[in-house]
DNA sequence: GTCTATAAAGCGATAGAC
DNA sequence: GTCTATCGCTTTATAGAC
């Protein structure tokens, strides 16, 4: 609702849907009827399907790789930093729960969408890498730390906090768990990685 | 080409085609053509697209949990049980690379898919986290085990063997890896997971 | 800017010939 | 068992009225 010209409105039902049931589940018309508008109006404005997904889809991941970027620089504890991190990154997955699966989803076997991705794609990726790589270095200094290679820790703590978002109703169907219990799932889940994370790059 | 009449022509072209690119964006003409017949002919076999589609899933789905089932259960060591489980699942990964985000992606926001998972799926899940219980308990009692939720376990183990697959060429791309060392990039991943996972429940 | 109407193509599915 | 032909429907996209 942050503006109700019919132009962005198509472009906030799309969102919706493609990140719901991705690209090729999601018809012109659907969008269009959740707008509240005519199916003409969608290629109007956004001329084709294609391009209409190309915006949402690189809107996504920037936003994703904005969040990413977010890695405190302070001389702070090992745990500060690292609990840090990942309250961030579950913080926006969780208002965001299937931006992963949507991302991933459309990249799958779609070359031609990895060479669409935005170009400072890789200069988002070094920062991170970077800002990592400063903390890992100042509190091995100090001895606190193991050798970390930073590529492996980022995929550490991202496979252990987007994995579990992707899957949630599988497992929570699988084991039987109560709605009561799966909002508190996420938050206990936040912890518990905190932990695996500390204890396996500590000196 | 384990069988070369044309029903089990068909059904394997069906199952590539829709590990890859999942059930919308696969028409029944490209099955045909893959397999080398006539679009009519699939549905002669399988009467529906949706039945063929069922038929695929339930099939992935189970060959899946039967891997996961594979948990040793005599006394090794510690180490030896977290690289045993890791080695099962990560082999099974390599040889079927779509397999998770396909499972994944064709159970988001389809909750029907969800009601026609195996029944026996819940009872696969509790042989596989009793035998992971049965293993904990033992080490335990010795105090070399931690106190330890099963489900947490199991999840972390997924979370890091599965996520680094299902985006791989992502971050391939990301950080401009050649693919001499992509090759390498799992296995030598393999060994840094299992230092994390035995790191998280020594006591 | 928004609509109706429609063109062109592709889809899933069936009927019927061989 | 495999094919051609075809129906009915949906899809993307455009043209043109208002």
């Amino acid at each position: 609702m942050k503006d109700d010209t019919m132009e962005k409105k198509i472009l906030e039902s799309a969102k919706e849907l493609f990140l719901q049931n991705g690209y090729e589940a999601v018809s012109t018309t659907q969008v269009a009827k959740k707008a509240g508008c005519n199916q003409a109006l969608v290629h109007y404005y956004y001329r084709t399907k294609q391009k209409l997904f190309k915006i949402i889809f690189q809107e996504e991941i920037e936003r994703m790789f904005m969040r990413l970027k977010e890695i405190p620089q302070d001389d702070i504890s090992i745990e500060d930093f690292v609990s840090k991190v990942i309250d961030t990154q579950l913080e926006f997955m969780k208002e965001n729960k299937n931006a992963p699966l949507f991302l991933i989803g459309e990249l799958r076997n779609n070359p031609e969408i990895l060479e669409l991705l935005p170009e400072n794609m890789s200069q988002y990726s070094k920062e991170i890498l970077n800002r990592m790589r400063a903390f890992i270095k100042l509190k091995q200094s100090k001895g606190e730390l193991q050798a970390i290679d930073v590529e492996d820790l980022l995929l550490d703590i991202l496979s252990l906090n987007v994995f579990p978002i992707m899957t949630q109703s599988f497992f929570l169907k699988v084991w039987g768990m109560q709605p009561q219990e799966q909002d508190n799932f996420l938050e206990r889940r936040k912890e518990h990685i905190k932990k695996v994370i500390i204890a396996s790059i500590k000196a």
